[in-house]
DNA sequence: AATTCGAAAGAAATCGTTAACTGAAACTTA
DNA sequence: TAAGTTTCAGTTAACGATTTCTTTCGAATT
């Protein structure tokens, strides 16, 4: 079996409590003693059982996190960038993913509560805020990240949506496109977002944009690139033809690139392509992708301050707080050209 | 606070244990009371203590989980692959990142066996086999994946790398290549069964490969884009120069596209290059990238049901046991065109 | 009618740690 | 020197389950 305090204490004829209270760095314990305890402790490799302390405190030092998708890179990344602030704290993260489905959501989120992890990190695909309704009935502090809900005042990490639309149509705009369309994402926030700051940006040029250049592909994330290729094939049919596409997320760009290109127009002379998301392999693609930033290790490590803020201030209720992060134009090929 | 089973108890006048024995399935409880115990439970949506639960059982339905980087898709399929089986027998993933540096990963070990999971799963980037001995210490199972190391009789899934090798090999001949270069990865299990297929491959053919075609790049795993287009140009200075590369894995194989096409080279006519890992995006390069796959999800899999049935039969000691799972050659156009 | 048995429920101990007191000795302070 | 403070360590009681061992009671057996 693995040493325990008891141990330690038998070895030294001390108490368990003083043990616990060298390992807690507690302050009535003198010099020597502490050094004792701490002698043994490293000789035999003791190493506290978190259940018994969790039992007792209340607190488990993890963290849940759900996502809808780990192997779409962008929450990768956002996994990378919570576990490396959280890893310095003491936190680990239990991951669960949502495989993009509302239902599966909502039950790993229950089996997260029911392990008392200590705070909850959510990057939702629901469309209701139930979900969260009952988070906030087990007082469990949670961060929502990537997506927002509307009347939903909760704790957020994310990027400037609106910022992300108007950065990505205002370089279109740049390199001389009047005919801009968009294909546009989900009834999320997101995409709502982008949607926006796309429409505004063209209002402020006075470019006018008939409805039919904006498009919604019919399905979600990851599975972009086949929704971004069929939504391409459609507004390649129009007329006028645009002649720049910015897409909701770079899975949809990359479906776009490859509609436009197997139509045998060109990018970025013909059809120029934006996308969202900047995922890392972007550059490699066959024209290598412009796309806008959205920092996803940077929501990551805010995510993990904000909640581990949250932890510590437990029981003191804050008011919600949103973090939105700058996005950045990245250019490349398939705007530029070259 | 939470509902306990003492607050189930106390409502029903019954006894804990009694209540702990239904929500266990023992026998010994009449239809009656276990049906008004449900009922209640059920009412008050009570939840076990894990932590509780684990201080007197010492399982914690946890697994944990290291891979050198989330970010790499291979580890994101092999994660989801975990996962989902996990989930289905009530476990979840406690997922550690290495970085991949094996003094992180070390400490990334000793803090899993610290929280005492109840297995654990490595994708090991370790040179010599240390940490496994002190894993075996503790007496806790694991499960090695992906990489293996000669002389560590430990509990393995992966792939047939020499296997990879060859049906690698194979097909850059079967397309009439006969100066087949390889770009070679580091000293682990995965690299150095490739090359061995690699070269035994060539042998049956009969075909000759000057030392100079075997170069290894100088980093690692993920960011094998840089070193690929390195190790490329050093190959395309060759006389005579190749006509197809091997690729230890994809990120090199993007590189070396990348170094070909930077050239002025065309692919596959004047190089044929195959990669391997399949990651997901492949068919969606410059080039689409031919490329082993090596069946990531079903690895997860089988390496959760591994990990499952170690955790089942802890005490009674079996005797390791390795699953090698069979590559796949996924032909694009980097090899076949069009 | 005494004995045995089985079913159903409960009592007590335990898991390893922390929280909240309590106590004894040494040291001040007046 | 007596009373009050510190300093340091220990006692006791949780935390919320499970495990093991009893107890109770009624039915079956002899």
């Amino acid at each position: 079996m693995a040493v325990r305090m008891k141990d330690i204490a038998r070895d030294l004829g001390l108490s368990v409590v003083t043990v616990s209270k060298v390992l807690r760095n507690q302050p009535d314990i003198s010099e020597g003693t502490r050094q004792r305890v701490l002698k043994r402790t490293h000789e035999l490799n003791y190493q506290p059982n978190p259940a018994a302390r969790a039992l007792v405190t209340g607190r488990s030092f993890t963290i849940g996190l759900v996502v809808p998708d780990l192997v779409h890179s962008f929450f990768a990344e956002v996994a990378k960038g919570l576990s490396s602030v959280l890893r310095e704290q003491g936190y680990r993260l239990l991951i669960s993913t949502s495989e993009e489905d509302p239902v599966l959501e909502r039950g790993e989120i229950d089996d997260l509560l029911g392990r008392r992890v200590d705070a909850l990190i959510v990057a939702s695909t629901q469309l209701t805020v139930e979900s969260f309704r009952r988070i906030e009935q087990r007082e469990m502090p949670y961060v929502l990240i990537d997506r927002s809900f509307l009347g939903l005042p909760a704790n957020f990490v994310g990027v400037d949506d609106e910022e992300v639309g108007r950065l990505a149509t205002e370089h279109l705009i740049s390199i001389g496109r009047r005919r801009i369309a968009h294909i546009r994402g989900p009834e999320v926030s997101t995409a709502m977002g982008r949607l926006e700051g796309y429409r505004r940006t063209l209002a402020l040029h006075n470019l006018d944009a008939p409805a039919a250049y904006v498009v919604s592909g019919r399905t979600i994330d990851n599975a972009g690139d086949v929704s971004g290729q069929e939504s391409m094939t459609h507004l390649l049919a129009l007329d006028p033809q645009p002649d720049a596409i910015f897409c909701y997320n770079d899975p949809t760009a990359m479906g776009a690139l490859r509609a436009i290109l197997e139509s045998g127009l060109r990018v970025p002379e013909d059809v120029a392509v934006i996308g969202c998301g900047n995922v890392y392999y972007a550059h490699l693609l066959r024209v290598p992708l412009s796309s806008i930033d959205q920092d996803s290790t940077g929501i990551g490590e805010h995510a993990a301050k904000l909640a581990l803020s949250l932890v510590e201030s437990k029981g003191t209720p804050t008011r919600p707080k949103s973090a939105l992060l700058q996005p950045k134009l990245v250019a490349r090929a398939s705007t530029l050209g070259i």
